[in-house]
DNA sequence: GAACTAATGATTTTT
DNA sequence: TCATTAGTTC
């Protein structure tokens, strides 16, 4: 059989971890040389070298994207759909398994999966129902510990009490809150590995089908697994199944929420025989790049060691320049990326990175004011609003009325009057018998232990729920969703609200019903899972893209860790400076070599220019910082550096509008100085400036209450006002 | 029930 | 510094 489509484009390393034998492999693949390649290929390779079926194959990934591009690529390699192939995240595979055996692993049919703000609420009413003061017991502490035990695998019952008061009231609320998942039929995310894991271990026959079905178990992004994962991964493998996994311990930046990169270091210890095969060709970056993002990593210890090579040339210097504030910085690295432009670059090859997301503001502030475009990654994503959690709320109620989470969301959610008291006092009846809030209600209902108007409203509510779940059985999602929205009052609530912020609302719930019009993608081996849940679930798991911009070509921002997987032409990483980058954090307690890892992340995101920026001194959170040198900076060979100088004028706060008015260009805002205007928000004012052609045309108000603005003709509808 | 005020907390992020 | 959120008031 021809083979040579799979393996003519591959280097000698890659085609040796393609086409290797059967034993566990461990990919060492360095940044930029090819390991969703080599990932893809090897399943090719399994598939029409081997001869074996799609259907034996496990194929894991960390994020939802990185498993799309997986199956995508591998089904134009093979020029079929491999639907029989189970491809996706460790959270997606676990939650497809459970609605396989939720009655092995315990679970109601319609479980409901938790995001995390849904169970922070959780942990938040287990902590109020044990009586305990938040404000001493703060939610969001006890959900960590929660999760953090059970990404270890632990049970409450499994934690050993060591007699510290602190802990054992953690364990406490742990208990209180599984209690409270399992009367709701709740699951967390870290619950849907651990259940996973728990139900194949007790159940022999089960284990040995999947074992004997995943044959080959196929790893990305190795290097951050946690505990429960490798554990996971583990299982499922056994003595007979092969693990290939792919990773870089140079790239492992999330230890801090339990990844272990000893899960790299020790691998051959775990799997006997293991083959290991370093990936060290880099296909991406200038070699000046790699011997920069080389020689910083050599400081680090405890590494498996790896040095990446390429023969693409030596390209540019690296930039450095110190500024003197974070304004000036921001100035240089727009100047930077407007010269790109200028000369015939794309704005969206330039990627503005920093350390945490504060400081993308006054970078945002900058570009604005050149009216350049650019979107910033890490926003709300689109699941995650809280016009789209209510309408969800509605939904997962008809789905499950037992879902307290959804249900104190949305009870009086538009007000109906079902207030604070009314609500604790349901609560109580639940506490008391056991029992889920929705059955309190109608308990409390039978029992007359209500008055009036309460009483009213809460089998009002009663009522609409019941009676929205038998009018939308039979509908299709989308007109499910619509008559939720208007039958609960939902839309309306959000319609009254005549603001931005309320327009946008409505708009979004529109959105949900187009997105429930498309058709979810369900695995042939789910079930009787009903096209309601597998909505839900699809929500819960994949909480959407992040905003986009109306613009297609737009400049880069995001953090160094949302920057992993991804490359780019320019890469300006700012904020080299010690105790912002490395973090003051990471410099007092948890050592610098995941910073310096992070640091390497960045760098060898750049493809042909890297530029590196400082402030001296920084306003963050309200304070002032006066900054040295990141020492990150000092561990990258002098020779690959330029730095530049700043010019004398920099530090200047503001461009005097002088200057701005003696270069002055073609005013196409259609309002000219002078002009008195009227703002929906802003009020009255009147022109005093321009800038800006076309799309990015602005004018420079000064409004009588609100002071002077910088608005953009496209999106600020100015209304024009005659003099009286 | 909306509208104001005070308090809080702040690396990094996915599922 | 500043945005979110919980609490308070009318």
């Amino acid at each position: 059989m021809d083979v040579s489509h799979i393996l003519d484009s591959l280097n000698a390393r890659q085609r040796e971890a393609v086409s290797a034998e059967n034993a566990p492999l461990l990919i060492q693949a360095g940044a930029g040389s090819g390991k969703t390649r080599v990932l893809t290929h090897r399943i090719a390779w399994l598939n029409q070298v081997v001869g074996l079926s799609p259907f034996g194959i496990l194929a894991v990934t960390f994020t939802n994207k990185a498993a799309g591009e997986m199956r995508a690529r591998v089904e134009e390699l093979l020029g079929m759909s491999v639907a029989s192939m189970w491809v996706g995240t460790f959270h997606g595979l676990s939650h497809r398994f459970l609605r396989m055996h939720w009655k092995e692993a315990g679970l109601p049919q319609g479980f409901q999966i938790l995001d995390s703000e849904d169970q922070k609420r959780m942990v938040q009413r287990s902590i109020r129902g044990l009586g305990l003061d938040e404000s001493h017991w703060p939610p969001r502490t006890a959900m960590w510990y929660i999760n953090a035990k059970k990404d270890d695998g632990l049970r409450a019952d499994h934690i050993r009490d060591e007699g510290d008061p602190t802990e054992q009231q953690m364990i406490e609320i742990y208990k209180a809150y599984e209690t409270a998942c399992n009367l709701a039929g709740a699951v967390d995310f870290a619950e849907l590995l651990l259940r996973t894991l728990e139900t194949l271990r007790n159940n022999e026959a089960l284990l040995q089908h999947y074992r004997q079905r995943f044959q080959h178990i196929l790893v990305d992004e190795f290097q951050d697994t946690n505990a429960i994962q490798y554990a996971w991964l583990r299982l499922l493998a056994g003595d007979s199944g092969y693990v290939f996994a792919v990773g870089d311990d140079d790239q492992s930046i999330y230890g801090w929420r339990g990844a272990r990169v000893e899960n790299i270091l020790n691998f051959s210890d775990h799997f006997p025989d293991t083959k290991t095969i370093r990936l060290e060709q880099n296909y991406r970056s200038t070699s000046t790049i790699l011997n920069a993002a080389n020689a910083l990593i050599e400081n680090n210890s405890n590494r498996l060691g790896k040095n990446l090579w390429t023969d693409i040339g030596e390209g540019e210097l690296i930039t450095f320049y110190s500024a003197y504030n974070e304004g000036d910085e921001a100035k240089f690295v727009v100047e930077r990326v407007m010269e790109h432009v200028a000369g015939g670059g794309q704005r969206a090859e330039c990627a503005i990175l920093y350390r945490s997301n504060a400081q993308s503001r006054v970078l945002e502030e900058e570009l604005f004011r050149h009216a350049v475009p650019y979107r910033v990654y890490g926003g709300m994503r689109f699941f995650e609003r809280m016009e789209i959690k209510d309408a969800l709320a509605y939904m997962r109620l008809l789905s499950l009325p037992e879902d307290d989470i959804s249900f104190e969301r949305v009870v009086n959610q538009p007000p109906r009057g079902i207030g604070d008291k009314t609500i604790s006092q349901i609560r109580n009846v639940a506490r008391e018998a056991g029992v889920s809030l929705w059955h309190a209600c109608a308990e409390i209902l039978s029992a007359n232990a209500l008055k009036g108007r309460a009483a009213t409203a809460v089998g009002n509510f009663m009522k609409l729920i019941i009676k929205l779940r038998a009018d939308t059985k039979d509908l299709a999602l989308d007109k499910l969703v619509e008559q939720t929205i208007k039958d609960t009052g939902l839309l309306e609530h959000y319609q009254k609200d005549r603001s931005e912020k309320g327009e946008a609302r409505v708009e979004n719930l529109q959105e949900l019903i187009g997105a429930a019009g498309m058709p979810v993608e369900t695995p042939q081996d789910t079930p009787d899972i009903s096209e309601l849940d597998a909505f839900l679930a699809n929500a819960a798991l994949e909480a959407g893209e992040q905003q986009g911009n109306e613009f297609d070509d737009c400049v880069q921002l995001m953090t160094m860790h949302s920057a992993k997987g991804l490359e780019f032409p320019l890469v300006f990483i700012t904020g080299m400076e010690q105790g912002l980058f490395p973090s003051q954090r990471s410099i007092e307690e948890s050592g610098i070599e995941e910073e310096r890892r992070l640091c390497y992340v960045g760098i060898t995101r750049a493809q042909q220019k890297l530029t590196l920026s400082m402030a001296e001194h920084r306003r963050l959170y309200g304070r002032d910082h006066f900054n040295t040198t990141s020492k990150f900076i000092s561990e990258i060979p002098a020779e690959l550096m330029m730095e530049i100088r700043p010019r004398l004028n920099v530090s200047r706060p503001m461009p005097s509008p002088v200057r701005r008015q003696s270069i002055r260009e073609d005013n196409t805002t259609g309002l000219s100085v002078g002009q008195r205007v009227m703002h929906a928000k802003f009020g009255e004012g009147t022109v005093t400036d321009y800038e800006g052609q076309g799309a990015h045309a602005r004018v420079y108000v000064n409004f009588e209450e609100a002071g002077p603005k910088w608005l953009v003709m496209a999106y600020a509808k100015l209304e024009i006002m005659n003099v009286a």
